[in-house]
DNA sequence: TCTTAACCGAGACGGTACGTCTGGTCTTGAC
DNA sequence: GTCAAGACCAGACGTACCGTCTCGGTTAAGA
């Protein structure tokens, strides 16, 4: 039914792949998301145009693919469990900010983060690649927590993640404030205060 | 000595700027913010390009100054206060869910915010005209809670903004969720429960 | 010590072979030489593209091949002798016209005629194989009318031969003028009016 | 009646149209037609590909006005009348012959002789612009002739035109042979003898 | 009231990149 | 080893916009 009859994938090539891959992140790590071009990573990684619109439908998805493979080891282990909530957040939080602060990370970060509020086919598939599984551990995390009592039953868990986590998320995508250990740690403190069980 | 001569402003056509203004919009609705060109902005508002050139230096700047032109008696007179500061949240923050699902007014403000992710220099502009003003008034409203001991005196008013503000930006940024009125009700019961002072 | 080992001609697929002319020679007719790939030889012909590259230079090549196949058997009687040179000429050129107004034979004719115009070492094969063994026919009839005293002895007959089929392919090759009966008719009598002998 | 509104060419630049004349003249020559692309046109011309496709359809459009205004002075005096058809056909055919082995002239002009073999819209211009004009000086001449008794009355003018000149362009374009001062003097002495009058 | 200088609509210009198409080479698996 | 199939690198195609520029026209100061 489909109309462009599909590449065959099993004759791929694994050399070009990776070629676009690196082209595409040393790429809008130099010249940004705006001025990076399919031209330009076919150029870089020594491959034909058409190699990557064969594979790739935009600029966007390429470069999806290439930070997903970069970091698609992100968060399998889950976070660690110490028995202290507030600590284990804290240390994960201040790992996150200095890997958020990391230049080669912005680059390709904030221009999917864009591209995706304008597209929502990637915004989807952005979020559930590389938003979603860093929020589901945390999440977890504060479920455990609350079946210890360490966290009230009433409380919203998904909705606790939110408080948690897009405060941070939000002051570094529009630049409204400083990602500092120091910040991470007092909204950890502010938003489990409010979480803990009344006596 | 400037080697630009600035354009005097005060023979400037608000006919022209309106249009353009008109047209901005319209479009960036129509076809979404990365098929917005000043070529078709210019056409659609009956304008030579260079009009458009000589007062911004961008199409976000464009769209920028309609949208804000659109909108800039935003938050002017503050929060209500009637002296319960969770039902004041709710019903402020329940139009703001109907205004963010409206169409006509998620097209641009999404593109801009896209935009500013990118440019930072556009971030702090959009940050400082659109974001600021809101938020603020939701801080003092903190702010004066805290003071008539509503709100714990350890709090920290300006991320008890981002923890009730962000996860619902972030929501719809993202299309991580949908933003419903009950949505914030909770949101705003979850977080306030954690400023009151505790007995 | 060739660098490109040559392919084994014994092994060739005569089924390819056919193939490939009959869908040059098709292709050519429905959308012109220029429009006429490789790409949709092998495509139309089901046979893989190396197959052609194996065998052939370029498309004019191959056009030239699938060309000549369909017409080889051309002229090999030679003309007719009824004594009459005037009537002989006729006869045949009033053939040729025919021939030269079919539409499936003019687009790959044209096409080698013109890929020959800037392609040298084609035109030598274009002349040799197609245009050559027709030019003779004419000049062996009339250096025997020579012989038989019907033409001038000073005569030059490679000339006087041009000036009997180069107006007649100018012509068409040109368009120049229409290719009818009534033209031949005349070219032959004002042509051969002249190489007869003065008394 | 246009789809596509038509360019201003009042204000159309004489400079560019210039620098698209001499960079597809030398291109033509160097690379050759089939090599020569509008892009090549455009980069050597220091010009926009646009400004090529806004004034000309296809490169084969562009060489043909590039040539033509490389010699459009071509033949507005007519040919000489010394009162001996002979020699003055001679002189001037032996000059045409120089100017065909020019290789400068070579190139541009067997390169719209085979386009125009495939476009039958182009042949028409190329014969309407370049060919026409010059055979009609010779018709004229010929016809001039007749007049003065030179020539018998009954020869179709056209014709005899024919008989001299494609002769030698079809030796030219198909290179059948070598143009030289002897093959011009040849052919005008074997031509003109079948057309003056029989006692 | 009459310059006159700036803005205006229009659009040609030199460019860059788009997404597509084809050239010619190379690889794979079937025969 | 040839074949059909088609991925690959390369690069031209013709289009869309970019941001600059030039052209008349109009329009609002200022002489």
């Amino acid at each position: 039914m489909a109309d462009k009859t599909a590449p065959d994938s099993s004759r791929r090539s694994e050399r070009s792949r990776r070629a676009i891959f690196d082209a595409a992140l040393a790429l809008v790590g130099e010249v940004g998301y705006d001025k990076l071009t399919i031209e330009g990573i076919a150029s870089r990684a020594g491959v034909g145009k058409q190699t990557i619109y064969r594979w790739w439908p935009s600029k966007a998805a390429v470069l999806l693919d290439a930070f997903t493979a970069g970091v698609d080891d992100y968060s399998a282990q889950g976070l660690p469990d110490t028995g202290d909530l507030a600590t284990d957040l804290k240390s994960v939080l201040r790992a996150t900010v200095d890997e958020f602060n990391d230049p080669a990370f912005q680059a390709p970060y904030r221009a999917l983060a864009a591209a995706g509020a304008n597209d929502e086919e990637l915004s989807r598939t952005f979020v559930a690649r590389l938003m979603e599984p860093g929020t589901q551990v945390y999440a977890d995390r504060l479920r455990a927590a609350q079946e210890a009592g360490e966290v009230a039953d009433g409380v919203d868990v998904r909705i606790a993640t939110e408080m948690l986590l897009s405060p941070f998320s939000q002051r570094w995508l529009m630049r409204t404030g400083d990602l500092t250990h120091e910040y991470v740690d007092t909204l950890v403190d502010q938003v489990l205060g409010g979480l803990r069980p009344r006596d």
